[in-house]
DNA sequence: AATTTTTCTGCAACCGTTTGCCAAAAATTG
DNA sequence: CAATTTTTGGCAAACGGTTGCAGAAAAATT
């Protein structure tokens, strides 16, 4: 038998610890295990084995060190409350787990400073980022994506590879749907000003609006929170309108918890629509009209483009920027019109 | 001026680099930069301005390999879709940040494999763990313990320190609740027969019972999932008791739908409680009476619980379970018993 | 002014891998 | 069977920091 050189006591073996123990240089043990056509077969099988005997687990650091390789994906989200970002999450989750990634997970708190500083804070620990919702200007965005691999989510920046949640069609789609209910002043609840999508979403509605010949005004920014609900209600309502598209479902689930407060009938007196169909859209009262985007799917979509080009970084040049269709899901929120006097 | 010593191009500066600028050696501008009081203050400001040019972060995985600290921690869930896991990441994450520490979200989805597999393939890249609803059997759990610093939630097992949100207590508010009501037969729909919580709150809810003398069965067990409620939702009607106490929140929200949909009136025909008092238990339809835990509270302090702990270890002989009290909030989901021929 | 203390700073080893380069061994070829 | 090519496997130099040790400089003491 060869001389087994023991781990020290229960610390963790190293690659040094399995060479020792299969009578090879570290080297060899290196690559038997991390690429193994450069090795004999039969060597490999007894390193393999020996590796699986002391437990060794590569040391992620030191293997970064060198290789400049972490495999980590750092997700960036504006808040891990909103459950918008929990189906990105969980599509990230599971396609950077099947690619045998880590997914690091890091909440900028709707703040671009925090965003932007927590990138270069953490740039060499993660080998590329997917920022859902960033609120970073073009300018600083664009200079990121070009010091790290980013794929940014529902924010289209030139030079910048994104994954698009195509909301403002469906907006039209919405639209056109308020309209043959007999709504004809819709207003539109706006969401915070940093947000990229919030503009998109409020030129979408006032486009359509001009297409179907109806009214279209906005009322807020408003926090996309579900407590900013109440002013945004209250907003609505003074607006006189019969209608109101909100720039997400939290900010519409609100707005329907204060107005059945306030004793105002959902779709009776208003109706309302959402946008991403969010974990509680379904089962809230009345159930949500609102835009289902397929949020998982935007979160593996942009995994994807990532790794892809983290792979071949000649990729960089092709347009990396998907499109994701939304659709209009009616449930009981909107309604016909009122009559009004 | 002394000769500046730039960076190649663009690779981001090291501390070499940094050194080399400021006309120091490297073991200087490291002390620097971590170990103040170890220099003279007009060399360390010096230093720290000529990193602040130079845009210098420190290399996490670098300093991870002498040091042997990552300064990260992991915190395992067993399904990132569950909103009850949604505040206990906001809560590790904001106490994570404060001390300055990164958060590595990890998925178990509901596997004890999957979970014991994590947790040693990255070892090595944090230095403790927070579990929140661990699948793993007391036996690992207690050897993973005594591997790595970790600190449960919702889960007490012998030498494993943990935060505890003491539910089963709450049941018995429930209970009382229920029985004033006029309830006397009382099912508990239960959740995964993995989960350690489960058990307890279904013995919590058979003592109870036995105190106020009622009759108290259970159905299940069912996955902690709203697509489960509707199977759940027909078991509790089958059983024909009256009142019913969910698992959780997200299975209780499963039955409010399923029995909308089959035309039961809640409260009216059967009362319901969920645990937990998760996002959207307020806006379901009706809203949901429930015991609120303080979740987010749970995630910090599981944090402050681990962290001292790893600034000490001495610490590890003494008690370390702290217990949140939960406690009923009434909304519309229970009312009187409806009154049976 | 000489000696002792204290405070700074630099040298160099080390953390655990990866990888370029080269030599030994094995396989192939003439 | 010698010469050549192809595999294998080892040496040693990174990667970017941290830290024990010790010498130099500065401050304090005698």
């Amino acid at each position: 038998m060869e001389p087994l050189v023991d781990a020290g006591p229960d610390r963790p073996a190293t690659l040094a610890d399995v060479a020792a123990a299969s009578g090879v240089a570290i080297s060899t043990a290196s690559r038997a295990l991390s690429n193994p056509t450069r090795v004999r077969a039969s060597t490999r099988e007894k390193i393999e084995e020996v590796a699986r005997e002391l437990n060794y687990v590569v040391n992620a650091q030191a293997r970064a060190l060198t290789s400049g390789k972490t495999r980590t994906i750092a997700v960036m989200v504006s808040d891990v409350t909103n459950p918008f970002y929990f189906d990105i999450i969980r599509g990230t989750q599971q396609q950077l787990k099947a690619a045998g990634y880590t997914q690091l997970l890091v909440d900028t708190e709707e703040s671009d400073e925090l965003e932007d500083s927590m990138m270069h804070k953490l740039r060499r620990s993660f080998d590329g980022a997917i920022l859902a919702a960033s609120r970073l200007t073009d300018r600083k965005l664009a200079a990121l994506a070009s010091e790290i691999p980013v794929v940014a989510i529902n924010r289209q920046t030139s030079g910048v590879p994104s994954v698009f949640i195509d909301t403002p069609s469906g907006i039209e789609q919405a639209m056109g749907h308020l309209v043959s209910l007999g709504h004809r002043d819709i207003v539109y609840v706006s969401g915070p000003v940093t947000s990229w999508s919030n503009e998109g979403r409020w030129r979408a509605l006032l486009r359509a609006a001009k297409v179907h010949g109806v009214t279209a005004r906005r009322v807020g920014p408003f926090s996309p929170k579900k407590v900013a609900g109440a002013a945004a209600a209250d907003a609505v309502l003074n607006s006189g309108a019969t209608a109101c598209i909100a720039f997400n479902d939290l900010l519409a689930i609100g707005i329907l918890m204060r107005l059945r407060e306030r004793g105002v009938s959902v779709p009776g007196d208003l109706s309302i629509v959402g946008c991403d169909d969010i974990f509680g859209a379904d089962f809230c009262n009345p159930p949500l009209t609102t835009l289902t985007a397929p949020i998982e799917q935007a979160g593996r979509v942009a995994v994807s483009i990532l790794l892809a080009r983290l792979d071949d970084p000649a990729i960089s040049g092709t347009r990396q920027t998907a499109t994701l269709p939304t659709h209009l899901t009616v449930r009981a929120s909107t309604g016909p019109a009122p009559i009004r006097k």
